[in-house]
DNA sequence: TCAGCCCTGGACCGTCAAGTCCACTACCGT
DNA sequence: ACGGTAGTGGACTTGACGGTCCAGGGCTGA
């Protein structure tokens, strides 16, 4: 089902179902999260489900591209501000205080889907999206440092964007793990001191050479 | 089921189950995989499997120990030579290598299980151990550049090693969903350069000031 | 030889999840 | 008013999965 003919009803229902599916998604999983679980929390009906939805699997794609909104609407106004070396502290603080905030439970609700879901391909496709969607705004701030002289033209900034979200992702994982934000911590000022460092010099990114 | 009391024979029926199950885990997650699958694959009954474990959840354990066990051993000896910068940069090239040759399948083994069962505290205690024991050899690497004076005495061993296996584990999980080495070798050598730069001066990490 | 425990085979059970079906209601356009 | 489509309720089917049970095979030690 796509989102073809749909009556504002049926447009908030559909919502309700995804909403509810999200929801239990980032705390149990996929694979745990049942349909008549998100049945009752949506308050509908199975026939509503698949009028919908195909199956679970095209519900599990909504819930994919809802998490990866939510996402980005839980950094705010700091995903918008990441042009400058304090743009970035700022957004490393709040991913940090966001994991406190949960008491480190949980993970990056798109890199738990993503390591629950990456060789489904069309689920795949949907997570590679994703997380380019969200790299886009480090590139962006990247970009306009690099356009104002700040970063050394020698840099890519979507190199640097990817290094970056690895580290967030990881320091992630780490800290949902071991249940302390410090690995979140260590990893983003070891990614914002990777970008500082390609401040100033502007010709070579002091790598290792071998990359392919 | 503890490993009490047992015969070479059973021994040996009980490791061939955890390995059969460590295959179908880490191609299928944990709860994609059935114990009859497990069973199948490794030719024994019901009636064995529950003689050694007491239920699922006991398997699983088992698992992730020789998860975390098949990944040191993937390392080789690459893992016991992190005490340089050439020593990382060839256990970088290692798992780069190893990405590579599985097609970028799969991500790290350790890493997807943490994501999948981070939140049931037996196996996150399992987990953590397992991110503990991997990446002890990366402090004993650091430990030991420090006390050549390869390393400044102002930075911490176990927070770079720390800092380091958040941008493998991000590394990982970009490279799985993207199919593309990139994230890792990106990643790996921002976490390289990140160590290089402690190289050196003796007295600060350079690192943001605000850090709990 | 024989008792006893480790080990094994496989039928069986209860539960629960995904997905189907059909009768019904609500709304929209003409 | 009325026909058609969107939307809804909920019982039902099917099958897989985790877990139980018990009878029997096989090794070991006295």
């Amino acid at each position: 089902m796509t989102t073809a003919r749909l009556t504002p009803r049926g447009a908030a229902t559909r919502a309700r179902i995804v909403e509810a599916a999200a929801d239990l998604v980032q705390v149990h999983g996929v694979a745990e999260t049942s349909l008549d679980a998100v049945l009752a929390a949506s308050a509908t009906s199975k026939s509503q489900m698949y009028h919908y939805f195909a199956d679970k699997d095209a519900l599990v794609l909504a819930v994919i591209d809802r998490q990866a909104q939510r996402v980005l609407d839980a950094q705010g106004q700091t995903l918008h501000e990441l042009d400058s070396i304090a743009g970035l502290r700022r957004w490393r603080d709040t991913m940090v205080e966001l994991q406190a905030e949960v008491g480190c439970v949980g993970g990056c609700p798109v890199g738990s889907l993503a390591a629950e879901l990456a060789e489904l391909p069309a689920a795949r496709a949907r997570l590679e999206a994703a997380f380019t969607r969200w790299t886009g705004h480090l590139v962006d701030g990247f970009g306009a440092m690099q356009e104002r002289g700040e970063l050394g033209v020698g840099c890519n900034p979507s190199d640097l964007a990817t290094a970056v979200m690895a580290a967030l992702q990881g320091g992630l994982l780490l800290t949902q793990t071991s249940r302390t934000t410090r690995p979140l911590e260590l990893a983003l000022d070891m990614a914002i001191d990777h970008v500082a460092a390609q401040v100033g010099p502007s010709s070579d990114q002091g790598s290792a050479p071998g990359g392919g």
